[in-house]
DNA sequence: TAAATTAACCGCCAAA
DNA sequence: TATTTGGCGGTTAATT
């Protein structure tokens, strides 16, 4: 994200406005445990300058929790840095650093539990794709990382850059001010499989299809009395209401990145009607379907 | 915009 | 005996 930005604005003849530094404990290979490798630019003992957007990776990098040396590097460039960010697991790092004490932060949803058991100081979001504290920034699974990229761009070089850069990547972007989102998927995902079994994630999968109390109960293989309970109890949310809001964040894409008529996009999105979309849209992003697109729109001619 | 209909939700109690 | 599940009915909110 960052790397794309840069070339748009290199084109857009704006001065460059990030340069990409990969770091690991050694300069040269590093082979990822999924078998592909990074070559790091450096050594993070090595690096010299100011660090403008520290961005702490997740995945192994719990291996690396007891590195006390790596731990007061982090500190250390997080205090001068402008700004700390960390993807998936890498919240653990700065967890252990001491950084997040105090504040409010997420991580992968796989992991969200145990940052909690093993920070209690940490005001945990699970539902977040992603948390801003002041200047320290946490995302939750790897594409929640993108997201919260976008955003920083977004912060740094305006909303139509972000845009831009989010197209050019098939991403989408999110609201301004919007973080915090709720997350249909990522909320079916922490769900997992549980006595619910693949109910959530059908919903967010089949959202044109009747989800009713009924219907949903029905595939579960409960009662609709037991079923709302257990769906609450797992969930946090009531089964309409997770619905509802699934539907709408579909809505919102279609509308953000599509040329769909608005009659089609409430047909995919399960609304049925027009007039449905239209009350429920306002309801929650108090915008009518029609005049979000339009928003989108104009953003985007501001870029050419 | 107003009124009637329908769906969802929730507390409570009984059965499993 | 304790916990989970299912059904009933009243209340609220949404839809037509």
């Amino acid at each position: 994200v960052f790397s794309a930005a840069t070339e748009r604005a290199l084109d857009a003849g704006v001065p460059r406005p990030y340069t990409v530094t990969v770091v690991a404990p050694r300069a040269g290979r590093v082979r990822m445990r999924s078998g592909l490798s990074l070559v790091a630019d450096a050594a993070w003992r090595d690096v010299r300058g100011p660090i403008d957007t520290l961005v702490v990776a997740g995945g192994d990098c719990r291996s690396l929790m007891d590195d006390r040396a790596l731990l007061a590097w982090i500190r250390r460039a997080a205090r001068h840095a402008r700004r700390t960010t960390s993807v998936c697991t890498g919240a653990f790092l700065l967890a252990e650093a001491g950084l997040l004490d105090g504040r409010r932060a997420t991580t992968h949803w796989g992991w969200t539990d145990e940052l909690r058991r093993r920070y209690p100081a940490i005001n945990v979001d699970p539902d977040a794709l992603f948390v801003s504290d002041g200047a320290i920034h946490t995302s939750a699974g790897v594409t929640a990382g993108m997201d919260l990229a976008l955003a920083l761009v977004e912060a740094d070089l305006g909303r139509a850059m972000a845009l831009d850069v989010a197209r050019g990547l098939v991403l989408f972007l999110k609201r301004p001010g919007g973080q915090s989102q709720f997350s249909a998927h990522l909320a079916a995902q922490r769900a997992g499989r549980g006595p619910l079994g693949d109910v959530p994630e059908w919903i967010v999968q089949h959202l044109e299809a009747d989800l009713s109390v009924e219907a949903l109960a029905a595939r579960a293989g409960m009662s609709p009395r037991n079923f709302a309970r257990v769906f609450v109890r797992e969930l946090g949310v009531t089964p309409a209401k997770f619905v509802e809001r699934a539907r709408v964040e579909l809505a919102r894409r279609a509308l953000e990145d599509g040329e769909l008529p608005l009659a089609s996009v409430a047909a995919t999105a399960g609304f049925g009607t027009l007039e449905r979309m239209r009350r429920t849209f306002h309801r929650h992003l108090r915008v009518v379907p029609q005049a979000y697109r339009n928003r989108f729109k104009a953003a985007l001619a501001a870029t050419g």
